[in-house]
DNA sequence: GCAATTTAGTTGACACGGAAACCATAATAC
DNA sequence: GTATTATGGTTTCCGTGTCAACTAAATTGC
């Protein structure tokens, strides 16, 4: 393989990769009646116990009127409340539910399900060096995208 | 790191990468008037010569509804023509045209000029080894979801 | 030959996610 | 104080991608 095919083929390959795992998280998550990214911020919501929804923007690097879209789901779907920010009248804190809770748990087992799955199918020698890799190159993207990671619009 | 942290961090960082070089693939392509997904149709196109519908639903693994309106889009910018197959009056023979094929050149020089940028900060001796791991990668997840390459429905 | 099935592609309905305009509140300037 | 600007969220518009239903042509069964 020529070193002017290298860029090509890794987005290629990654682009390829991001897609399955994409569609197959969305399989897994459909019988709760989510995707990957409501579930990640469900996750996120509860993770942080109680956030206002730029907080969850700026961590998840979303645009803030799709974070509020999937919050208004999200509500409707009783797995998470709002309220007021006593500090901040415009600002709406955001926390989960028991049943918010309960889901997250069932899909998390799900996903780890799954990811036992794939994991055995990777020799445990590898797995540290998979994801150095992985991470220098999100790092290297990260630092690529200026766009990607602040809106300087 | 533990090692059940393995999967979720791993695919944490794969879906991330595949956000962000999908972000950027339509940002470059967007004076074009194309999307990633477009362009690698339009490419595909190309590389073949003379393809049907199926043929590049099956090779690129997506919708052919979907494929079906990308193909409407590019006739409509005049990038590709189609024919009806002379063995098959129900398939679609389509093939790039002069200015499609300009199209795809100038799209491959603002794709190659963006590799390069981000090329340059890996460390050439990674390369080969990040190739590979990300290929591993690919093949793992590809054999694990069996409803990723074909719809068994 | 003709009904039944399969295959190629299209269409319509719908959820999703991005961009921009917008509203309300808060902070700053003066 | 009031005008201006910044910030937190919402709404609206629009292209995209998926699913299911559909049309038309080809194939198979008989």
């Amino acid at each position: 393989m020529s070193d002017k095919d290298f860029g090509p083929v890794l987005i290629g390959k990654l682009l390829n990769i991001g897609g399955m795992l994409n569609r197959k998280a969305n399989q897994l998550l459909l019988p709760f009646g989510l995707n990957q990214q409501q579930f990640s911020i469900l996750f996120e919501i509860r993770k942080a116990g109680s956030v206002n929804q730029s907080t969850m923007v700026n961590r998840l690097l979303l645009e803030k009127a799709h974070v509020s879209k999937v919050i208004k789901k999200l509500k409707a779907m009783k797995l998470i409340e709002t309220a007021v920010s006593p500090d901040d009248r415009r600002s709406v804190l955001l926390s989960v539910t028991d049943k918010g809770s309960k889901v997250v748990a069932q899909c998390q087992a799900v996903i780890s399900a799954w990811n036992k799955e794939w994991v055995d199918k990777i020799d445990p020698q590898r797995r540290a060096a998979l994801l150095d890799n992985v991470g220098l190159l999100q790092d290297v993207f990260r630092r690529s995208f200026p766009s990607g990671g602040d809106k300087v619009s």
